[in-house]
DNA sequence: GTTGAGCGTT
């Protein structure tokens, strides 16, 4: 029969409860859902004082005698796999196993996009068949307002990465019909600037500052949260430290039940242009220390450095070995010289339609490996749309694509990653060209 | 009541 079991990451951490199999396992898969790389569990055995490890077989976990008990577990990571949290007060355990890209990585789960839904199917449909996957903390499918006729789209949140990962790496039959599941455009160009002053989009009218800035005091110190009003279903929240308004640009958040967005906040002067042209806010220069300095004019062209974000939420799937192309301040700044020779921002939301031929002259743009063809298998997922590799690639006609390295960096430019190869950059040459980019 | 590429009351 189920029960509940008492599993900590480690001694004396407050434990939480997974539930055991009605044959009274517990599958690693359900221990692994809330703890992220858990391979096995041990507990100590207070009749000899050691710890004792439990028994893994086919993926399912077995009590130490006929049933769990009340006793708390502990969970059991692979050697140099410990957790963020306790390698920072370990200092005994040798880091040496973390992989200098990990730094830049981003294990968070973000809002996915479920295209093609049936007209019929509902939130209740959505969750009964994404809960396969792994716990969710939102679904929803959107809806005509007036009618309340289903558009045929939704969104989901997984609390768990591993979950959006394997429930990116596959396509979806959702009552009856094929459906996609991908990282929503609004993710594109996540990328944003050092600033204190963090944009939170789709704000509730529920939403106080004061709920606001409780929220997000846990990630730091909140200077100043500001709604406009009348509502305009956003804010502004404004930390003292930028690093914390930094890391948490690109996340969604959910606060009061609803799924927020958080982007780096741009100045006013960014509202006439179309987001969609400009992805992100994106078109002011970066203002941090390496960028092509501060004060730039954002209405110059030449100042705007078009780089898609998606940070890190390609990690993992199809083993492609993306992690060195993960966006970071060393690709940003590579690409950046690249592209300041530009006419400023590609149409980076919308490669995904044209089949890679974007900009004029040399066709360097940065790439976005976007929209999958439904035709590719899971054996070679494709990035989601929004996460792109950030790498510099030839990127005309939707041939081979090459990396070109990292061009002409300048002294103040951090050192590129040493692990970037060609070959780490997948071709999308096969995939179908769409008539018409929606670029004019 | 119809539809089938897209992107969330910024």
């Amino acid at each position: 029969m189920s029960q509940y079991i008492h599993v900590a990451e480690n001694e004396g951490n407050e434990p939480m409860e997974v539930p055991s199999e009605d044959d009274g396992t517990l599958l690693l898969t359900t221990l692994s859902a809330q703890f992220p790389g858990a391979c096995g569990l041990k507990y100590r055995n207070h009749e000899t004082g050691t710890i004792r490890g439990l028994r893994l077989s086919d993926g399912r976990l077995y009590p130490p005698d006929t049933d769990w008990g009340r006793q708390v577990y502990i969970v059991v990571f692979p050697k140099g796999e410990k957790t963020n949290k306790e390698n920072s007060h370990t200092s005994s355990e040798p880091t040496l196993l973390v992989k200098p890209y990990k730094r830049f990585e981003r294990q968070k789960c973000s809002d996915l996009i479920v295209l093609g839904l049936p007209w019929k199917s509902s939130e209740d449909d959505l969750r009964k068949y994404f809960q396969q996957f792994g716990e969710l903390l939102m679904v929803q499918v959107k809806k005509d307002p007036k009618s309340g006729q289903s558009k045929g789209f939704g969104f989901v949140r997984f609390a768990e990465y591993d979950s959006q990962v394997k429930c990116m790496s596959q396509r979806h039959m959702i009552d009856g019909r094929w459906c996609d599941v991908r990282i929503p455009n609004s993710k594109e160009g996540a990328q944003q600037m050092m600033n204190r002053k963090v944009f939170v989009g789709r704000c509730t009218e529920e939403m106080t500052a004061e709920d606001l800035r409780q929220y997000f005091s846990k990630f730091g110190e909140v200077v100043d949260v500001f709604i406009p009003k009348p509502f305009r279903a956003f804010a502004f929240v404004s930390f003292a430290d930028p690093e914390t308004a930094q890391g948490l640009c690109g996340e969604d958040h959910i606060i009061k039940g609803a799924s927020v967005h958080i982007s780096g906040a741009a100045p006013k002067a960014s509202e006439k242009y179309d987001r969609r042209m400009v992805p992100s806010h994106g078109h002011v220069p970066y203002q941090g220390s390496w960028g092509p300095g501060r004060g730039g004019n954002p209405n110059h062209t030449n100042s705007n450095l078009g780089v898609a974000g998606g940070i890190g939420n390609n990690m993992g799937i199809g083993n492609l070995g993306l992690g060195a192309l993960q966006l970071n301040h060393a690709m940003l700044a590579a690409a950046q010289a690249v592209l300041s020779s530009q006419t400023g921002w590609g149409p980076l939301g919308l490669t995904h339609q044209s089949g890679g031929a974007t900009t004029n002259g040399d066709q360097l743009v940065v790439a976005t490996t976007t929209a999958a063809p439904h035709s590719i298998s899971t054996s070679y997922a494709p990035a989601p749309m929004g996460t792109s590799n950030g790498a510099v690639v030839t990127g005309a006609g939707g041939g081979n694509n090459s990396f070109l390295g990292w061009g002409n960096q300048s002294a103040e430019m951090p050192p590129a990653p040493h692990t970037v190869t060609t070959s780490q950059v997948p071709s999308w040459g096969s995939m179908p060209a769409k008539a018409g980019s929606g670029w004019n």
